[in-house]
DNA sequence: GTCAGTGCAAAAGTTTTGCATACAG
DNA sequence: CTGTATGCAAAACTTTTGCACTGAC
């Protein structure tokens, strides 16, 4: 196992909520955790039973824990989800470093980036409004150079 | 009727829309519009049906025809969807004058606004990137100044 | 008159729940 | 040991589809 402080540090924070609200440190909710941590990509809840059922075939899970675990995630502010368009509702680590996704229309590409000067317009707008911010997700929609030569009718 | 001449434009834009997609102008599809156009809520098709089939008694509506025709706006582009915590997704007319949401975790409150220091910077990084932006969503997630003081054990 | 649109009900898909067992604390 | 977590299967909820009929063009 590869030393990873990071890591580390997102697993403490995650047993120190799971204590603090009387829950159990589960190997299942471990795995969990770890598969959304070393992937970037948005998971639905299906995909992340299906990956971790294909990545832990020793581990027993059903899509219940997922389920679960991940309302229990997002509660606690752990994880949070969005939807892309058309397809369903998608989780990701809520503390990951500030990026942003920009989503072709088209061919479903997504690019992450990020910016400082929208990041720190955030917060003030937050605070203007009395908010407490605790993430957001900025989905810029367009079309990608690639796709642009396709366009289909729309508006 | 009152006149409304914002309304007819879109009005005629979506009956374009139609039009250039061979598909037809019914009774059931004007209503939807309208009704996202008159209420700057944001609609799951459950709330969408019921609150077509209160206000307009006469008209017979299907659940069915309101998830068809979302997915119908939704697809050429004239209505959007998001989808925030626990709640299912929503959907809001495409080209409202652009704003954003801001949205508490506890108490699903959305609060609108608007930010052009954000929105130029947006237009400037789909460029760097090539991408052609059709639109965007940005969602920050927070916790509101009611639901401060009741704030459950998290992070 | 033709073919897309509709409502309804059934089907498919998604998420939650009940329950008996397993296991963390 | 106690009580939360789990897997499984059933239930609840959400969204889509098939079909016969309606209505826009």
């Amino acid at each position: 196992m590869i030393e990873n402080i990071e890591y580390d540090a997102l697993l403490e924070r995650f047993k120190r909520v799971l204590r603090d609200n009387g829950l159990k440190y589960t190997k299942q909710r471990e795995v969990l955790l770890q598969t959304l941590y070393n992937n970037s990509e948005h998971f639905t809840p299906e995909q992340l039973y299906l990956y971790i059922k294909e990545r832990h075939p020793g581990l027993n899970v059903g899509i219940a824990t997922v389920y679960r675990s991940l309302n229990l995630l997002e509660e606690s502010g752990m994880v949070t989800s969005i939807s892309f368009g058309v397809q369903g509702k998608k989780f990701e680590l809520a503390n990951k470093p500030h990026h942003d996704h920009m989503i072709c229309r088209q061919c479903g590409v997504i690019v992450e980036f990020e910016d400082q000067i929208i990041e720190k317009r955030q917060l003030a707008i937050a605070k203007e409004h009395g908010f407490k911010l605790t993430g957001h997700i900025m989905q810029l929609y367009g079309v990608c150079g690639e796709c642009n030569k396709q366009k289909i009718k729309g508006i």
